[in-house]
DNA sequence: AACGCTATGTCAGAATACTGACATGAGTCA
DNA sequence: TGACTCATGTCAGTATTCTGACATAGCGTT
């Protein structure tokens, strides 16, 4: 392998990129055994913090489109993980919510992620995670700004 | 919108997926004009830091698998921004090298993504970015132990 | 009221990346 | 030398996501 010292001049950006990949890696070989994918998860978990969320809120939320949330939803819905009304009560948008069952797979899903994520911060201290916190807070709001 | 300061609960793992989503955004942003895309630049970027990298590793190096990687370096060489030997010098592997019209292409490519990168560490100070770069590398090293 | 503007849900088609599989070459070890 | 393992390049097919487009609903302004 011709690997000679070479990750001595990544830029922040591509560390940036490599740690997301491999946390979305690690998430996807966790989930797998359940059934789930990560924006499989990602959509439960959203709606557990946040019931009643639209399609189109859950895309945005889950880094997706909404056309690609939406087969997704029809998919949960066919499962019996969330349920949407057939009618929307008020404008377009169709509320959704976990049910009973979607409950419980989510919770399976989040111990498994959170695994994960304690494995990923495991070699951080608690001011360093809480640095880490303030620093990709940064950069998000100055990619956006 | 229902943003009712929803984000003060954002785990690390969601604050990591959401600055990646919006660097690779803003890339895609700058890269359009100049006919390339984020895995087009890596390749390129990649071939000129170690040139005479394999497609295999250039995949790796740019988060995609080995196919992906080969028909990017089809369309590449059939624009003249890279070459690779008709026949494997050793073993199967064929390595690529950029072209000075690739290397020009490049450094357009370049300044455009650095303006990126230095907007997003446009509200850090330079130890906090010293410090990012050492939690990324924590993260990336525990997730993958 | 009427007009723009924005956002939503949805349909269809296109583009893109991936999984699976194969033959081949290099390196290792008995 | 021969068997074994691993990695590479490549082919074909599948899956997934995205882009484009449409009708419609809420909101604000005129």
């Amino acid at each position: 392998m011709s690997q000679d010292g070479v990750d001595l001049d990544k830029s922040l950006a591509y560390l940036l990129k490599e740690a997301s990949s491999a946390l979305r890696a690690a998430m996807e070989e966790v989930l797998r055994p359940l059934g789930m994918n990560v924006t499989h998860y990602a959509c439960l978990e959203l709606l557990a913090q946040r019931p009643g969320l639209s399609n189109s809120e859950l895309a945005r939320g889950a880094f997706v489109t909404r056309q690609t949330m939406n087969v997704l939803l029809q998919a949960l819905e066919r499962e019996g993980d969330v349920t949407r009304p057939a009618e929307a009560p008020v404008g377009k948008v169709l509320p959704t919510r976990l049910t009973p069952r979607g409950r419980r797979r989510l919770e399976k899903a989040s111990a498994a992620v959170r695994s994960v994520e304690v494995r990923m911060l495991s070699g951080l201290t608690e001011p360093e995670q809480a640095a880490a916190f303030q620093i990709l807070q940064s950069m998000i709001h100055s990619l956006r700004g």
